[in-house]
DNA sequence: CTACACCCTCTAGCAACTAGAGGGTCAAGC
DNA sequence: GCTTGACCCTCTAGTTGCTAGAGGGTGTAG
C-alpha cells in the first residue's frame, strides 16, 4: 500500500508519516520501482497503534517505549502501567492548573463592566500599579 | 536598573526578557557605556504586565494584543473582553477534552490485571487488532 | 591581579508536527 | 502521443515560547 492509502487508513497526514520514520517510530518500508513508498500490514498495525496512544495523549517518547514494551509479551505489564499512570498524573495536573486558571480568568472577566480601556478591570488585572 | 536586576524583580529568566525584546514585545532600552541593557520604571511595569497575562495563560500574541490596547485608555474595552473571553473558551475546551481523556485512560488502566504483556488491558486497548 | 559574577551576541535545541520548494511518476482522457 | 492532475520523492524552514550553549567582554572585591 502506498503512503497515502496507508495515511487514509490511519486518519494521518502523509508528512506524519514520513515523519515518523524519520525519527525511528516506523520502520522504513520496501520501496517501489520508483521509490514509492510500500507498506504492509505491520505497518498498518504499528502506526494504528501510534495513532491511538497519541489520540490517549502519551508523548512520541511514551509511545516508542509502548511499542518497545509491546513486541514482549511475555514480560509483565509492570512498566506498562507504570507509564499509563504517569501520564494520567500529568493529566489530572494539567486539569487541575487549568481548571485554577478558568476560575481566575472567570472572575477577572465577569469583574469587566464595558466601559473604557482606563477603567476596564482586566487591564487593572494585568497592570495593577500601572494606573 | 540591569537586566540581572529586572529579571529578579519580575521572576523572569534573563534570556526570556532579551526573547521579549528579539521578538518585539519589550521595547530595546537604553544601554549603558559598556553595552548592557538599562532598565527603566516604564520597562519594569511592562514585564510585569506581560508575566501577569502569561501566568494567565494568554499567548505572547495575545499579549501583544492586550500590551497595544491598554495603551489606548479612552477606548472601549470591548476588545480586551473579546481576547479575554475567547481565551477562557479555550481553557474551557482543553479542560474537556483532558477530562475526557482523564476518563478513558483511567477506564483502560483500571482494567490492567498486572499480568504478561500478552495480555495487558492497556497494550490492548492500543492494538486492538494486532493480537 | 586575579577570581567571580555578571553582561553581550549569535546559534541551535526542545515537541510534534506542518508547509513549502522543486522535482519525479503514473493513469486517464483527448 | 501528449497533456492534465493526482500522487509520490527529498530537503529545508517554520510554528510556540522559551532554554542552553559557545565564545567573548566588564566590573568589583579581596
Amino acid at each position: 500500500m502506498k503512503i497515502g492509502e496507508l495515511a487514509n487508513a490511519t486518519s494521518t497526514k502523509v508528512e506524519t508519516i514520513r515523519y515518523y520514520e524519520s525519527i525511528g517510530l516506523l520502520a522504513p518500508p520496501a520501496r517501489s520501482a520508483s521509490n514509492y513508498r510500500d507498506y504492509g500490514g505491520e505497518h498498518l498495525n504499528r502506526l494504528s497503534f501510534i495513532r491511538r496512544a497519541r489520540d490517549l495523549g502519551f508523548s512520541l517518547e511514551a509511545v516508542r517505549e509502548l511499542l518497545a514494551l509491546s513486541d514482549n509479551t511475555h514480560q509483565s505489564c509492570e512498566a506498562v502501567d507504570l507509564i499509563a499512570s504517569s501520564h494520567l498524573a500529568e493529566v489530572k495536573r494539567k486539569i487541575q492548573d487549568l481548571s485554577a486558571l478558568r476560575s481566575e480568568l472567570g472572575r477577572v472577566i465577569e469583574s469587566c463592566r464595558h466601559g473604557t480601556i482606563g477603567d476596564c478591570k482586566i487591564i487593572e488585572t494585568l497592570a495593577p500599579r500601572a494606573a
